[in-house]
DNA sequence: GATTAGATGCAACTAATTTGCATTTAGATT
DNA sequence: AATCTAAATGCAAATTAGTTGCATCTAATC
């Protein structure tokens, strides 16, 4: 069993053909990837119903996140190990070429960047609840 | 000159009567809006086409931004005083209604938020060049 | 090898966004 | 105030992204 099977197993999923792509072109790209990219990756003989309905089973799963996006169609990638552990993400996506880049980082103050990579703008995404919905939470 | 007239003219754009309401839409909403929330607001009589460009042309004279969106289209949120000057966004998602928040924050361990909002989630994005392309601009 | 829940493929659909072009108008100029 | 023109608008049509329903198939279990 190799490792996207066991990936499969591991998320309670059956081993198909498709996943087993899907999950190696996530897995051996540095970069978020759209399901117009998984699509291309993939090639003629997959369909694109099935390819948008494996990416959000993987997201379910934990095995895949949707990553902020620059463009108009969502981007998604694999998780790294320290995401389910800190609750927490971050991306880089160059102004030029449009690609995000997941970057590892602790806390706030430890942001891994690669070599070369320049910041011109920060953001922070904060996701909860706010006070409104708090209010009427029922608990 | 109102205010909104004088926003106009300082980012150099002709008056017109749905830039004017469009200003005023954004510039009265705490959260950030859709396209189609914009729409919506305006009611009957404004050309969808023209909305969609007035937002980009916004955004691309400062006076809008497009924030991180949960869903699957767009939104755009007036740009903060301070945005200007430190290049930095903070913006809060709300996992239960979908409304996107634009927050105040001046550096990145400092992330002011508006009582009861809890978070669940936080992620930080940063936008520049990439190694990559680094490389292959041209000075 | 029979069973079946889960997975796939196809067709049709809705929603979001863009493009092209003809017409109109704000604001500058005479 | 009339004229001019670049910019803005409105409409139609196209494109792209994502969803839904349903019939068929198959991986994993018995």
């Amino acid at each position: 069993m190799n490792r996207y099977e066991s990936i499969l197993k591991d998320v309670g999923l059956k081993r198909t053909d498709i996943r087993l792509r899907m999950l190696n072109i996530f897995m051996n790209s540095e970069i978020a990837l759209s399901h117009h990219d998984v699509c291309e990756q993939l090639g003629d003989g997959y369909d694109k119903v099935t390819v948008y309905r494996n990416i959000y089973t993987f997201v379910n799963k934990g095995v895949l996140h949707e990553t902020p996006n620059d463009g108009r169609s969502a981007k998604f990638a694999c998780n790294l190990q320290d995401v389910s552990k800190t609750g927490a993400h971050a991306h880089f996506i160059c102004e030029i070429c449009g690609n995000t880049f997941c970057l590892q980082f602790r806390n706030s103050s430890e942001l891994s960047l690669p070599g070369n990579f320049k910041v011109n703008h920060l953001s922070i995404v904060a996701q909860g609840v706010c006070s409104e919905c708090d209010k009427n939470e029922k608990y």
